[in-house]
Order: structure tokens, then C-alpha cells, then sequence
DNA sequence: TAAGATTGTGGGTAGTTGTGGGTAATTACC
DNA sequence: GGTAATTACCCACAACTACCCACAATCTTA
């Protein structure tokens, strides 16, 4: 069953074989997008993982991006930031796309990764940070979610 | 794969050779426009670092600048700033373009160099002169970030 | 239940890419 | 106008990457 395009959910246990490719999820590939020209964008996450969008979704953000002047600092610091540690993946015959050393350095990847669908994107993390990560969230205090509750309905 | 035409992400090491030639990332010049014909424009960046751009991208700048009137002094000061240290540069077979030792000075070029594609240019880099701006940049106040962050959705 | 298809993982090979240097053509200078 | 310096073009090679094939485990279907 493929839902919508370009929408991912649900989370697996892969491996990062030793030339630095993991297979994308069967169920992800499905419902990437035919535009998407079986391309992912793989960069940085603001958490220490890897973001990976599909093609299409990318070049949103890089439209987005392009009507940023350069005169203002702020906003070349933010293209920059943004655009530098980007590369597109097309994944192979056997649906693997193949990470940047610097990448899965980033992230801090061994062998076994857990990929997240995160609905527009998806994440690849090490499993010992992820789990790391969920711990310090538990302090979160609970009033933050609250804002949320007027954004959506669960 | 090749994305948008003219569009330019990732970041790369490389190395500057004895003649000042620098190669252009393979992916980059895939995805150059026909129309640029095999062409950059090399010039001063706001940081200090080098632009390049396709041909066809400063075509569009020429053109801005050109509506600019010259009765504003600010006006003249910015397109004599920005047309004085110009140049075309067209890569060789193997991919390189030659910058001028004008420019290499003041980008501080020395051996190795970090290209980074900007979405519609390319830029040049000494990786410790980048290091030490991205130090300085941590300094900008977050607010501004985030407004940015808010009208693109990463 | 059995056969077939699909999925995740491993590895080999040929083409591409980055880098160095050599030679001829062009330009600049006396 | 002749010489020297510079620039543009060409060849070579090592490292890397993308593409291909193979196989075991799982899931699907008849």
C-alpha cells in the first residue's frame, strides 16, 4: 500500500555496507515521486543525523533559496549554510543511495543505522545518538507541546 | 545526477596548482546551461572569497547593473565595484579554470581550496579564512536566522 | 505448501575524475 | 622585429565512483 507522494513514515534497522551506501526502504522508494528521477537530497540535519529529501522537495527549497540576494551578509551565510553540505543520490538497481564520508561522519554512523520517515523528509541516524537524543527530550517540560495543540489535531 | 541547470550545492576540497589553475567540480559543470559554454565569470566576492558564475548568470547581472543610474553616487560606486574585477574564464579539457593572481590574493588562496556551490554561483574558498568567518557568523543574532528559517521550510 | 518474486547485502570491473606536467601558440616587451 | 614570458592546449596516470552481477532471506501468490 503506497500512501501519498513524497510522504514517508514508519522507521527501519539497515546497514551501511563499506563503501558508504544504505538501501532506502522499499515502501519509501514507492512513493517517491516519478519527478523525483529516483534522486534523494542527502545534508546535514539540525539534529546529528542525515536529512534526506526527495528531488522534488529539494528544489523547493532551492527556489526559496535563489530569490536571496547576496548583498545582505545574513542571507549569503544562510545559503551557504545551507546549500554546502547538500549532494543529490540517485539510488542504484538495488535501491542504494551512497553517503558522503563527511556525511556519515556528521552523524556519527557505524555499521547499523535506523531510517525515520519524518513525512517530507527522511532521517538516517546512528541508533546510540538517536537513543541518546530521545533521552535528553524527556526533559522537555510537557507546557511545550502545548503550542503545538492549536496547530494540530491528533 | 543533474539537477536544475545553473544550480550549484556541495562542498569540495581542492587543490589550487602551481599555474592557478583550480578544477571545477564534475558535477558542477554537468549541470552548467549549454548556454554558458563552458564559461564562468570569476570575480571579487562580498566575502573574502571568489564568485564564479555561469556565463549565462552574469549575463543577468550585467543587465541589472545596467539599470542602475548613474546619478546616484551610491549607484556608481556599486557597478564599478562590481564589473573592475571581472573576468571570463572558460575550463580546459580537463575541467579547470585559471584564476588571476589578483583574485587569488584576495581570496588568500594558497594550496588547498573549498569550493562550495551557492545555488546560482559557485564560491572559492581558504578553508581557514572560512573557518574563521563561520566563526564570526555564529555571532549574528539568532532572531534574524529564524525569520528566515520560517519562510523556508527545511 | 511450493514456486516465484522481491528485498537487503556483498563484491568486481570499467569508466570517470582530479592532479601533475610538457609543448606549442600567443602575447608582451625591449 | 626578435626574444622572453605567458597562456592555452594536450597527454598521462592514480584514485575513485558508478554500474553491474550474484546470492541469501523474506514475502507473495497460486
Amino acid at each position: 500500500m503506497t500512501l501519498t507522494d513524497n510522504t514517508f513514515i514508519g522507521e527501519y534497522a539497515y546497514s551501511l555496507d563499506s563503501k558508504g551506501r544504505v538501501n532506502i526502504p522499499a515502501k519509501f522508494r514507492q512513493s517517491l515521486s516519478a519527478d523525483s528521477q529516483n534522486t534523494f537530497v542527502i545534508t546535514r540535519g539540525l539534529d546529528p543525523c542525515i536529512w534526506v529529501y526527495p528531488l522534488e522537495q529539494w528544489k523547493e527549497i532551492e527556489n526559496n533559496l535563489r530569490n536571496l540576494s547576496s548583498v545582505k551578509n545574513i542571507h549569503r551565510t544562510f545559503v551557504r549554510d545551507t546549500a554546502r553540505y547538500a549532494s543529490p543520490s540517485t539510488y542504484d538497481k538495488q535501491g542504494r543511495i551512497t553517503l558522503t564520508p563527511s556525511l556519515t561522519e556528521y552523524a556519527g554512523l557505524e555499521k547499523d543505522v535506523l531510517i525515520i520517515g519524518m513525512i517530507n523528509k527522511i532521517e538516517i541516524w546512528n541508533p546510540n545518538t538517536l537513543k541518546m537524543v530521545d533521552q535528553q527530550n524527556l526533559e522537555i517540560e510537557p507546557d511545550a507541546y502545548d503550542d503545538l495543540a492549536d496547530k494540530i489535531i491528533l
